[in-house]
DNA sequence: AATGTCTTTCAAAACGTTTTGAAGAGCAAT
DNA sequence: ATTGCTCTTCAAAACGTTTTGAAAGACATT
């Protein structure tokens, strides 16, 4: 049952019919709703491909994955997904994704869609320093809004999460709690965040007179697996730190592991700390204190300022920062300066 | 750059270039390699709207994921889309998404894909023992593959789970454990694998002999507020049970915490058993004891079958059973008879 | 020279909508 | 009777592809 069909059957143009549908003010009331009683009855359901093609809009936002997770299981991109859809839906609209790997795939992926013209927009997740997405879709005048910010003097829309501040404001918790020798667990160095996160840590640092050592600011792969090696060789330095502030949960819960195998007491002779509050930060031993990021939250309103974006704003006045949430459980402290024997 | 602008520059028919860049025999090599080239300096990328629109192909497959989550996190959808884009992506087929709340607006949102012929193919996600969105797609015919079985006699593609061996195994390893009295905190009766999981569990009960005690089978909200609900009323009969088995972790975890809230032993006084393998299921206190199921391979596996599908499968011969993989850890085991005080 | 057969190319139709530009109908004002 | 206006409807064009059916060109066969 198409349009032309419909309207032999209502012996009306299919111009006509199409208006009612779409409610325009200049078809008869009483025509508009015959029509649209019709269509219900015959089950009606425009062809979605045809209109896109003839508006020139897809109503359809597009995102791609990365295809290489680790093999740990990131909720990021899922999260923001939900949030993404629960959003967008309310408008009709529809969400296109795909997944590619990092690297020259990935840039064909936005091709695809962008010059296929699969999609209205496209959103732009977990942002690098340098990123060639984001210069991709600027050049092309193209809409889009990213989580995360870029070293970019070009202005578009982004939802970042303050993570200078964030690993600022926690490096000097630490401190204020006694600790001189704090290292750092970071994530990749060519992601953003990554950058921003060192330099929060590293402002503490200055702010409170203490050197900034090279080697206490290591770069970990997110996993485990990664946390625990990267913890064990700072553990097992000369002098220790006595801090260790991890870029991310998942490592936090691998540097947990490596300081308990060499017999660590947390948080009296060890601090750890990690980043997004995953469910499972709650149960560690101890409890891990952390920095919580509403990913849900931000997929809702990277969805808002992508469907102002669409009707017209300007990228320069979507741009928002928020500050992580410092969790506080139990796997930070002040040091138990005991009586060495 | 569209295709007609490209033909007038190579001063060819569309035609010819239409089929030189979909590499049809009858055009010339010459030609064929002259007209890539030609695409390839300027850039033409094929609108597939208006591609989609003529062939009557969408390339790509539609999901509706639950809107209405609980208040925690379901890695299930997220994980799932992982593994479906990973798959799809590398037959070119894209994954369109909405989320939908379930009741009447959900089959709208199916009508929205199918009907609008926004895609080829649809994914249902956790199935219901009687499901209206499987009713639906197979009335009209249109191809869709399941995560799960529904209660119907006609054939389609599914993937699923053998709850139902999987809670017996479950169950007799409690029993040969001991446990004599065990109850079951089941997922929502709609559910087909709830009610797979439950009739597991009774076989496995009536095959050691021990009478079904209906009020041993109490159905929870999937929460960990409603584990620890459900669990407490449980304990708190007169003659608790000695055994706890949660239609997933979340819920465990919640029981986890109402036995401990009463002072038991865990495993020694009580076993406590899950379902999903959560990340931070190997980090309660004790580590949980669970059934795994793999959701991203699935996801490719699902993918799989959509593409077999396309390419003119049976539904009749796609259909999967995988048996989830028991990990045990440390919340289940045979009771410590303590001589009373 | 006519016919047949490949090979290669093309103009036009088709997909199902929305938009454009025009016109018919009805009626009041001149 | 003409003009002007409003309300309602319509035929045709447009979106950018692929597919259809036909034709032009080259060459061999009769």
């Amino acid at each position: 049952m198409d349009l032309r069909e419909l309207a032999r059957r209502l012996d009306l143009s299919v111009t006509t019919v199409s208006r009612a549908l779409n409610g325009f003010p200049e078809v008869k009331e009483a025509t508009r709703r015959r029509v649209v009683e019709a269509a219900q009855e015959y089950g009606y359901v425009p062809n979605r491909l045809a209109r896109s093609l003839q508006k020139g809009r897809t109503e359809a936002v597009g995102i791609v994955l990365p295809a290489q997770f680790g093999h740990f299981t990131d909720p990021f991109f899922s999260e923001l997904l939900v949030g993404l859809g629960e959003r967008l839906h309310q408008d009709e609209l529809d969400l296109i994704v795909t997944a590619a790997p990092s690297g020259p795939e990935e840039i064909v992926a936005y091709r695809r869609m962008v010059e296929g013209r699969r999609v209205d927009a496209m959103v732009v997740g977990r942002t690098r320093r340098s990123d060639d997405r984001i210069a991709y879709l600027l050049d092309r005048g193209f809409p889009f809004v990213a989580h995360g910010r870029t070293e970019t003097d070009r202005a578009y829309a982004y939802l970042d999460m303050d993570h200078e501040q964030g690993f600022c404001d926690l490096g000097r918790r630490l401190i204020s709690q006694g600790h001189r020798c704090i290292a750092l667990i970071n994530g990749p160095d060519d992601l953003n965040l990554s950058h921003l996160r060192r330099s929060g840590f590293l402002r503490a640092m200055q702010a409170e007179g203490l050197a900034a050592d090279a080697a206490l600011v290591v770069t970990g792969d997110m996993t485990e697996q990664g946390g625990h090696d990267s913890a064990g060789r700072l553990l097992d330095r000369p002098v220790p730190p006595t801090a260790l502030v991890c870029a991310n949960d998942t490592m936090a819960v691998g540097a947990l592991r490596a300081a308990k195998q060499r017999g660590y007491d947390i948080p009296g002779r060890l601090s750890i700390t990690g980043y997004d509050d995953l469910q499972l930060s709650g149960y560690t031993e101890p409890p891990l204190t952390t920095l919580r990021q509403p990913i849900r939250k931000a997929g809702r309103c990277l969805a808002e300022m992508l469907l102002a974006l669409l009707s017209g704003a300007e990228p320069s006045g979507l741009q928002v920062l928020w500050m992580p949430e410092l969790i506080i459980r139990e796997s930070d402290g002040p040091l138990m300066t005991r009586s060495v024997a």
